[in-house]
RNA sequence: GGUGAGGUGGGUGAGUGGCUUAAACCAACAGUUUGCUAAACUGUCGUACGGGAAACCGUACCGGGGGUUCGAAUCCCCCCCUCACCGCCA
């Protein structure tokens, strides 16, 4: 969610960045700021009157104190009256606050100057493409052909035990899987990430804490009796141990790894896109987060991208990293990258990380504020991405690795998975 | 799941209807003193929103939500959480 304050103090800076979302940029701000007019005439009358009520109140009691009941009943009625008028104003300010903090749930994040223009995923810009993609001769197969093969990842098990997009994991594939997270912990502690083991699980004020809830509330899985909901990615538990707190200038930047399983009901998909690894109801992933001073989290977002890179580029997968156009871009996010690792045998680019700067747009309604000497607290900015996705990796590195006799494995994984190859 | 006891500022903890503007202590910060470290002394010390150029003023917040009352941290109801014991259990 956008502060107001900075919608009222910036307005037309606000709405210059946001006309890059294809949005009215201009009436959605507008609004804001006329709904915060009512909220706050709402407020004084409110405020006044409370304070009216108080006064009188604190003069009944001396009254009473000195024993002159009659006067104290005389002033009883008086109260009785305000109290009303009070009742309205009260429910008037109440509302006036829902109605700006509901218009502002539907106003996504203000673009970074540095995000592109555009309307979708062809306007994305190309940053760099790393990597050398392999010349596989006609006989490759795509990954779900490969699991087949080798017997590594069963579908249809995954189809009779839970459903359509609940991989079964068997073997080699497994051992794969758990070897590259490992890797992938390894590799995000090594620079100053500390890992954490979060809950699965997370209530309403968490999902509505990092922006799940209430935009994106069918796209989580909801356990009803307990009203909890399945993480879609570990960002949403990560940013929330830090809900409601204030941390000294000093402790940033916190940065914050973690693996977790991510399920998601993604409603709608269809095809090509859908088929193998490509897209599933759980998954495994291993994030990063970071907290960061609004100064330095630009700084902050260019040093994840490269250190995403670095896992890429030591798996030797082809990939290339696209900075996201504002028609493209989530809907929490101010700036976002993402990585695409080539898959071959599909001739197409997977998704397999998504890094982004969120400002204090997430860290505004998690009231995640520090705080620099004796100074008033201020909202952080948060960054988080995937280091990595496993299902697409494990996909590309299927296809990538591929030769005529099975699947090498990626040197840097050798040690994780005690063996070199697949057959 | 059952029974009981609890939940108050960064921490400990007092407060059972108006003398609370939430005491006191600790921690933190600033200053004074001082060979150094330390100690002592003085002062500051919650958050949000609103008003104001500012000083400052107003309002709300004592786990969350309702209620009683002119007035609630305090009384009542519901929920959440913590601790102890019991039950169940990897």
């Amino acid at each position: 969610m956008l502060q107001i304050q900075y919608l009222r103090d910036h307005t037309q800076e606000a709405i210059e960045r946001l006309k890059k979302r294809n949005i009215d940029a201009a009436t959605a701000v507008n609004k804001a700021l006329e709904l915060d007019e009512i909220r706050r005439k709402a407020q004084q009358e409110s405020d006044q009157l409370l304070a009216e009520s108080n006064a009188a109140s604190k003069e009944i009691g001396a009254l009473m104190q000195a024993g002159k009941k009659q006067e104290a009943e005389i002033a009883k009625g008086k109260v009785a009256s305000i109290k009303e008028q009070i009742k309205t104003l009260e429910e008037a300010q109440l509302q006036s606050e829902n109605k700006l903090t509901q218009h502002l749930y539907t106003i996504p994040n203000a673009p970074y100057h540095l995000v592109p223009d555009g309307k979708g995923a062809e306007d994305n810009l190309e940053i760099r493409q790393s990597g050398t993609i392999p010349d596989l001769g006609a006989n490759a197969v795509p990954h779900w052909e490969l699991a087949a093969k080798y017997d590594l990842i069963d579908f249809e098990l995954g189809v009779k035990i839970t459903g359509a997009g609940f991989p079964v994991y068997k073997g080699k594939a497994a051992r794969l899987q758990r070897a590259m997270i490992n890797f992938f912990l390894d590799e995000n502690t090594k620079v100053g990430y500390q890992e954490y083991q979060v809950p699965h699980l997370v209530n309403e004020a968490s999902g509505i804490g990092t922006g799940s809830l209430p935009d994106k509330e069918g796209q989580m899985y909801h356990v009803g009796i307990d009203d909890l909901y399945l993480i879609p990615t570990a960002e949403v538990p990560l940013t929330n141990l830090f809900r409601d707190v204030i941390v000294k200038a000093e402790e940033l930047p916190i940065k914050l790894t973690g693996y977790t399983p991510c399920f998601r009901r993604e409603a709608g998909s269809y095809g090509k896109d859908v088929r193998g690894l490509n897209r599933l109801h759980q998954f495994d992933k291993v994030e990063i987060v970071q907290i960061q001073h609004p100064q330095n989290s630009y700084a902050t977002l260019e040093d994840m991208v490269n250190h995403v890179a670095g896992i890429l580029d030591k798996l030797k997968l082809p990939y290339r990293i696209l900075r996201l156009c504002g028609g493209d871009m989530g809907f929490t996010s101010a700036m976002t990258y993402d990585f695409e690792v080539y898959s071959t045998a599909q001739q197409r680019w997977l998704e397999v990380s998504s890094v982004s700067n969120f400002e204090s747009f997430q860290s505004n309604r998690l009231k995640l504020r520090f705080r620099e000497g004796n100074e008033k607290p201020q909202l952080a900015h948060t960054l988080n991405g995937s280091a990595l996705a496993l299902p697409r990796i494990m996909a590309g590195i299927l296809e990538n690795y591929q030769v005529a006799d099975g699947i090498n494995i990626p040197e840097v994984l050798v040690p994780y998975c005690g063996f070199n190859k697949i057959s």
